[in-house]
DNA sequence: CATGAATGAGAATTCATTCAT
DNA sequence: TATGAATGAATTCTCATTCAT
C-alpha cells in the first residue's frame, strides 16, 4: 500500500486498525441482535465486516469477549445520549405538560427498534451472561429512575407532588408511561410496531394516572 | 406382557408409549427453559429422559416441533390454573383489601421461577418463533388484562371506580402491581430473588397508587 | 385371536405369514424401485407393509437379502409372461406382418413403467449387486435374443432370411426395435413417455430396417 | 508467501484455491462413479482429496451440488473432444471404410470404463437428478446422431444412401453400432469386459447390416 | 498482517439391526 | 409373535479456534 492510499484509507485518525475494529464491532452488532449469540457465528460476523476471520481473532479473543463488549458498548452508546440532556425536566410551571414532554421522549427512545431488540438479547442472554442484564438495567430502567427520583424529590419539596417514597414513585412513573408499549414489543414483536401517535397516547395516558394518584391536592 | 406386569409398569392408565412421550417432554422442558432452544440438544434432551435420541425423533418430528410443543404445553399449563380460580375478586365489599388480595396472587404467580424462566425464553427465542411470543402473551398478560377490563367495569358501574378507558386501567393496574419486580428479575436474574414479603409490598403499593388514581371520588 | 377370524385372514391357502411375506415383499418392491438400494429404507418398507419392522426381519435376513430377493423375485415375475406366449412368432405366411407384431408385443413390454424402473435400478445397484445385473440380463435381453435367433434359424432355414450369423442378427433385430425409446427412456425419464402409437412406430421401423438388412433376395 | 514458493507451490497459473478444488473434482468424481450419490461420504471425498471437510463445503455449497457439477463437468469432459474430431466422416470415396473407421472410433469411445461407469450413474441417480439424464443424452446419444444425421442427409444427396427419415437412420445406425456392448456392459459389469477387437467387430456388423438396409441400390 | 486451509468437535437427523416385553 | 424402544454408528453440515503461507 502506498503512503498515499494509506492516508486515503486512513481518513481522520483512525488507524487500518482501528477502522477494521469499527466495522467489526458494527457487523457483530448487527448479528448479534438479530440472531442471538448462538445464533451468531464468527464466519457471519466475517463476512458481514468484510475482513478474514483471522482479523476477528485479533482484535477479539473469542466471542464470549466479542459479544461481551459489543453488548456493553451498545448498551452504553444507546443508553448514554438521552441521560444527559433528556433526563431532566425542562421546567416550565406546568407540571402535566413538562412530565408529557418527558415521558413522550423517554418513551420513544425506548420503543427504538435496536433498543428492543438489545433488549431481548440481554434477556434472552441473562442464563449465559448476567453480568450483561445488570449493566443494562443500569444504564436503563435504573438510570431513568433514578434521574425521576431526583426529580420526584424536587418536586415534592415544592409541594408539587405528594409522595412517602420518591424512589417507588418513580419506578410507578416509568412503568405507567412504559410497560404496556414495552411488553408487547418484548412479546409480539415488532411485525405492527406501536406507530409514534399511539406511543404519545400512552405516554399521556401514564402521565395522566400518575399525576392523579401521586400530585398533591 | 402380563397384566400384572404392565400395571406395575405403566401407572395409571399411561402407555409405555405415553410414558416415554411424557418423560421426553418433562425433559425438554428443563433443558429449553435453562439453555435456550439452540443452548439445548436432543442427545441432551435424550439424556435427561433417559431415553434413546430415536425414541426422542419418534415422539416429534424435529427439534423446532419439540420446541414448539414443549414450549405451548408449559405456557398452557402454568396460564390455565390461574386464570380460573385467581382472576375474580373475592368480593368483600372492601375494595382496596380485595384488590391487594388480587394483586398479591397474581404477582407470585407470575413470579415463579419457571414461568420467569419462560418468560425470558420466549423473548429470547421471538425472532426464531414468533407465535409463541404471541401466544404468551395471550395466555399471560393478555388474559390477566381482559380479566381485570371486566372486574374493572363492573366496580365502576357500581361507581367504585372512575374510569373512561377500562382497558387502559387495567393494564396500568397489571403493571402497576408487576411492573418492577418483574423487570428486575427479567434483568438482573434469580441471584437475588424478591422474597415473597418483597412481592406483597409491591403488590400493595401498586394497589395504593392505582386506587390514589382511579378510585371515585 | 379366534380360530374364526383366522380362517377369515388366512383365506386360500395362505397363512398370516405367508401374507405378511407378500406384503412385505409388495411394499419392498415399490420402494426399491421408485428409490434404489440406498434410498430405501426398513422403517420405510415396513410403514409402508405395515408390519413392525421386527416382522420384516423375520421374513428377511438383512437388507442385501431383502433386496436380492424382491429384484430376483421382481424380474421373473415380469419376464416370465413374456417368454412363453410372446415369444413366438405367429406364422401367417407374411414375414413382415409377423415380425411387425413380435415386434410391438415386446417393445410395449420392455416399456412397461415397472420394467423401465427396474433396468434402471438393476444398472444402478450393478456395482454393488453385480450378480441382478446378470439375472436380469438372462431373462431379459438375452432370453428374447435367444428366442430370436431360434425363430431366425428357422426362417433361413426356409429361405426367408439369409443369415451368416443368426445370433448377430437376433442382437441386431432386437435393438433395432427397442434402442431408441429405451435409451430415451433411460436417460430422460418418464415424464414425457412415449405413446403406444409412438412405440408402435419404432417397432415398425426396426422391423423395415431389419428386412431391408436381412430378408433374402 | 515469496514469489518463489509460490511457483513451487501453485504449478501454472493455478492458485492455490484452484488446485485444492481441482483435487476435491477429482476425488469427487472418483468416488461418485464408483459407488454413486447416496454411497458415496462427504467425509470420503475430504480424505480422498486430502483436504479437510471445511474445504469441501467452502468451495461446494452442498452434496447435491457437488454432485451435479462433477457429473455435469465429467459429461463435457469426456463428451466434447469426441464430437468435433470424431464426428465428422474421413471421406475417402469408400462408404464402407469410411463408415466403420467412424463406428469403431465412436464404439471405442462410448465404451470406455470411464464412459460406462458414468452412463450407469446417470441412469441410476435419474430419479435424483432428471436433469443429469438429460444432460447425459443431449451430450452423449443426441449430439452423435445429431451428427450422423447431418452426415447421413448428405450421403443421400449423394446418392449413396436412400432414406426417408435420416435422423431414424441415424439411431439406426447407432444402435446397430452400440447396443450389443453397450447393454452387456451396462448390465454385466466390466469384468469380462468386451476386448477392442470383439468391438471391432461388433462395429463393423453394425456398419454391414445398416448398410445392407440402407445403401442405395 | 491477512487469507485459505485445517482441526476437532458437535449439531441434527437417519439407519440397520437387536432387545425386551 | 409382534411391537416399541434401544443401540451405536454414520451422514450432512456447521462451528470456534488455530496454523501456515
Amino acid at each position: 500500500m502506498t503512503a498515499a492510499a494509506r492516508s486515503r484509507d486512513e481518513f481522520e485518525d483512525e488507524g487500518r486498525s482501528a477502522r477494521k475494529r469499527r466495522l467489526i464491532r458494527e457487523a457483530a452488532a448487527t448479528a448479534f441482535l438479530t440472531n442471538g449469540y448462538l445464533g451468531t457465528s464468527m464466519d457471519e460476523i466475517a463476512a458481514l465486516a468484510h475482513v478474514s476471520k483471522q482479523t476477528v481473532y485479533k482484535h477479539f479473543a473469542d466471542k464470549e469477549r466479542l459479544f461481551s463488549e459489543i453488548v456493553t458498548a451498545t448498551v452504553d452508546e444507546i443508553a448514554n445520549p438521552n441521560t444527559d440532556e433528556v433526563l431532566n425536566l425542562a421546567d416550565t410551571g406546568d407540571l402535566e405538560r413538562d412530565l408529557r414532554r418527558f415521558a413522550r421522549r423517554q418513551l420513544r427512545a425506548v420503543m427504538e427498534p435496536r433498543l428492543l431488540q438489545l433488549r431481548r438479547l440481554v434477556i434472552g442472554e441473562a442464563g449465559r451472561f448476567p453480568q450483561l442484564g445488570r449493566l443494562f438495567y443500569d444504564r436503563g430502567p435504573g438510570r431513568t429512575i433514578d434521574a425521576l427520583e431526583t426529580m420526584f424529590e424536587r418536586l415534592a419539596s415544592r409541594d408539587a407532588l405528594e409522595l412517602e417514597n420518591p424512589r417507588l414513585a418513580a419506578a410507578h412513573f416509568n412503568w405507567l408511561v412504559m410497560s404496556i408499549p414495552l411488553n408487547q414489543a418484548m412479546l409480539l414483536g415488532e411485525d405492527q410496531p406501536a406507530t409514534p401517535a399511539e406511543l404519545d397516547r400512552y405516554a399521556d395516558a401514564g402521565v395522566r394516572a400518575f399525576l392523579a394518584a401521586y400530585r398533591k391536592r
